[in-house]
DNA sequence: GTGATTGCAAATCTTTTGCACTAAA
DNA sequence: TTTAGTGCAAAAGATTTGCAATCAC
């Protein structure tokens, strides 16, 4: 069998079907980027330039839109630190962020490093959907 | 004397002074906005139309130039939680945010109502420049 | 087939920049 | 004066949108 190759892309497009999107070739070469291998922080441009470095064809807009689709399906988390661009995190488990403000990477705490105690109550009629935690650093 | 009606101004004033910014026309219409009054959450368009509507006549490109200049200085802080716009926060004591979803407002949470604890030491040759906690929350 | 998806180009939005003009010290 | 600061219009990014063509089911 030729599970070594073939099961890695199953699973990604078992994930993409789960998530009710149509597995198009599009979606299926930016989910391959994103989803197999390590966890990684991405911008829509740099994901673009993957996939044309990779030969697969792909619009930026659609890039873009597929990364909201993702986000919208909870395959992927946004990140906003520093105005200008979004960061798209493969990492959507409970987890934190350094922030390296020379270089703008962003780098993964996991949840269970971080305590965070003492929350306020959120005004009522709110409820709390998720605390971000960013650890700046520099030089 | 005009106390009551002069000495916000001055102190204002004062404050570009000793920040070595040299009180100008737009930095003091810009300054009075955001400084008197209650701690607060501006966009630069939104900035921008306040001092309109005072009758400030200020460019956009300055509104923009002065806010970043003040960012500089330390009279504020800039804040990004969702893409696209900057957020520019007169509040620069510890503290930390409420960020509504729905509404894309912000709210402070004094520093001392958050603790975090066990953070992990950042790489080496780095130090941490400050931690920001964002609590989002939801209808 | 039929509705979902894509590509492209144009539009939009936020922010920055170059440069001649104006104002503070 | 002299140098910092301003306005404007244009440029630069990042992201979104409209619509005809294409693809998955």
């Amino acid at each position: 069998m030729t599970a070594s190759a073939s099961r890695p892309l199953n699973i990604v497009l078992e994930r993409l079907r789960a998530a009710g999107l149509r597995p198009t070739r599009q979606r299926l070469a930016l989910a391959r980027l994103l989803f197999q291998g390590q966890d990684r922080h991405v911008s829509a441009e740099q994901l673009h330039g993957e996939a044309l470095a990779g030969n697969a064809r792909v619009s930026l807009a659609t890039v873009y839109n597929t990364l909201h689709q993702f986000v919208d399906a909870g395959l992927l988390r946004e990140i906003a630190v520093d105005g200008g661009r979004s960061y798209f995190d493969t990492n959507t488990s409970e987890h934190h962020h350094f922030f390296f403000e020379d270089t703008g990477r962003l780098e993964d705490i996991p949840g269970h490093l971080v305590a965070v105690a003492r929350v306020p109550d959120p005004p009522e009629g709110t409820s709390v959907r998720r605390i971000d935690v960013i650890v700046r650093v520099g030089e």
